[in-house]
DNA sequence: GTCTGTGCAAACCCTTTGCACGATG
DNA sequence: CATCGTGCAAAGGGTTTGCACAGAC
């Protein structure tokens, strides 16, 4: 059973898999979408859009927050980023699993945490045979107050 | 163990228990809030604000959206109604359990289903331990194809 | 050189807010 | 009759889109 929590995949590992993907898939590596891999590859805070392109206009200065969503939305095409949906908090992105996984959420300061692996698969099966549904993905999330805020 | 895939409670008790709360809260039970009460607790499919304005709008024509988006946050703050977050699909509003359970979602059509209970104290006690986090609610989500939509 | 990607600004969608009027308790 | 709720319209925030220019391959 892999642990997710800590990868054996370094930032760079992670980028160049991320850069083969997109290679593969016939997609130009732009220095602006090197950059934000880059930021996601060393993110383990679930950064949101607006997070990364803050990140990148220190170094990019013309970066767009448009081309960071555009890029967002090739990475989760072809699946290469989770996007964690919340129509308060605004999105957040995880480069680093884009494997579905647990989270565990700080409703007050918006903190994101992994905890360790937690396997869904045989809730996930009886889910099918009782809904019927064919199954692709999950999301399971936890919100209480972190440490800091409690 | 209870099965909170078909309460016992009938529709007319849901009501009565809203209001009850409402009432309790020093809150007026007005035409309006009445109605979306109706909505929701005889609804299965987890409706949107805006589809419980379509539905209500036959009967009181003068009905506006944004009473339904505060008498919505209204039932969430005295917790009478569970809020699915979804940033593409629109939130949407449970009514019929307002504690955290799990849904099964299509990502084609949007039906959402309330397969039976699954308990998930133990797994929100071993994150508690392992993140430091005082955990208060999750949110446990299944994407897939309901059978229309294979 | 071709074609994809970028960046700007405008458009979009859902949701929230301010405020004067209306209705509840 | 005091106060709370409603409805309109405008504002808001995050995200997406159209289009001309720039740059990767």
């Amino acid at each position: 059973m892999a642990n997710i929590k800590k990868p054996h995949t370094s930032p760079e590992e992670r980028i160049e898999q991320m850069i083969q993907r997109l290679k593969e898939s016939n997609h130009r590596i732009t220095p602006q979408r090197f950059g934000i891999l880059k930021v996601l590859a060393n993110s383990t805070r679930h950064p949101s859009a607006e997070t990364i392109h803050s990140a990148m206009i220190v170094h990019y200065p013309t970066m767009s927050l448009a081309t960071v969503y555009k890029t967002l939305a090739l990475l989760k095409q072809v699946g290469e980023v989770l996007e964690l949906q919340f129509s308060e908090l605004g999105n957040r992105y995880d480069g680093n699993h884009p494997q579905p996984h647990p989270h565990v959420i700080c409703t007050d300061c918006g903190e994101i945490l992994d905890p360790s692996l937690l396997d869904l698969k045989k809730i996930t099966e009886k889910m099918m045979r009782e809904t019927g549904f064919k199954i692709v993905g999950h999301r399971l999330d936890f919100y209480g107050l972190c440490p800091n805020c409690q």
